[in-house]
DNA sequence: TTTTTCAATGCAACAGAAGTGCAATTAATG
DNA sequence: CATTAATTGCACTTCTGTTGCATTGAAAAA
């Protein structure tokens, strides 16, 4: 049994091939995933297995969700320590706005807010915009 | 020539009535507002009219688009002191998971943050999500 | 005032993301 | 092996957002 498998089954996540393949593929990818770039990898699957997997993967906290404003869902991959199963991810995501893509900046966490009275923040969302490292060239 | 009208001609967008109206829903809806909210208020217009009106108050500055993480954009007036159109609006978005609405915090800026070597950033977004003041009662 | 011009709107069609129901397949369990 | 439940494949639908083109309407020029 691979090492992926047992974190599958850690997860209680039932560990199929397409399981596998799609975990190994996010992975090696650093940067955060979309729909699109799965489904042109494993061309082969159907998309709704592929919507169905990262979804199951949410649920059980393999991957996160990330909205960096594309209006196109990404994923990645939850590391050791992303409590974002308790609904309480507070690291902060880089979209770079030359290269399209998007990475966790999970050293980066949001600061605290001090919120108006009556208001009871659960969750945060924070994504920064601009030229990544790759593309400003140092 | 209502207050509307004037605040529309001085962004450079032709005051029509089209325009005035949904000026003056957003106006009063004092809560961030999606296209479907907008279109069953009115009705009788075109989706694509509805759109492209978003869109020039948009360039010209007059609403920002917030993006709260329902992958549905909504919009909101943008007010004195709102410094969007610089593509710099650091103010913050509280979205509520128990009635759905998403107010814009403007007195809320986002905090300034270190980023790694290269990075360089050019927007920010924040969202926080949680319990609203009128749904948590106090 | 009439004509010209251009912006705004209406209409139709399209594209992409995402979700659903159901059948078929596969894997786990007794 | 048989039963059961989870997973996947297929077809279809919905929803958001966009685009091209014809039409309308309003402002500016003749």
């Amino acid at each position: 049994m691979t090492k992926i498998e047992k974190t599958l089954e850690n997860k209680s996540v039932r560990p199929t091939a397409m399981r596998i393949l799609i975990y190994k593929y996010m992975a090696e990818k650093k940067i955060a995933v979309a729909m699109t770039d799965i489904e042109n990898v494993f061309e082969k699957a159907e998309r709704t297995t592929l919507y169905r997997t990262l979804k199951t993967f949410e649920e059980k906290g393999i991957v996160h969700q990330i909205d960096d404003g594309t209006n196109i869902s990404k994923f990645a991959l939850c590391e050791l320590g992303c409590s974002c199963e308790l609904d309480q991810d507070l690291h902060l995501h880089f979209h770079c706005s030359n290269c399209n893509e998007t990475v966790c900046l999970t050293e980066h966490k949001i600061p605290h807010i001090n919120l108006p009275e009556g208001y009871i923040a659960e969750e945060a969302n924070l994504v920064l915009k601009g030229i990544c490292d790759k593309c400003s060239g140092h």
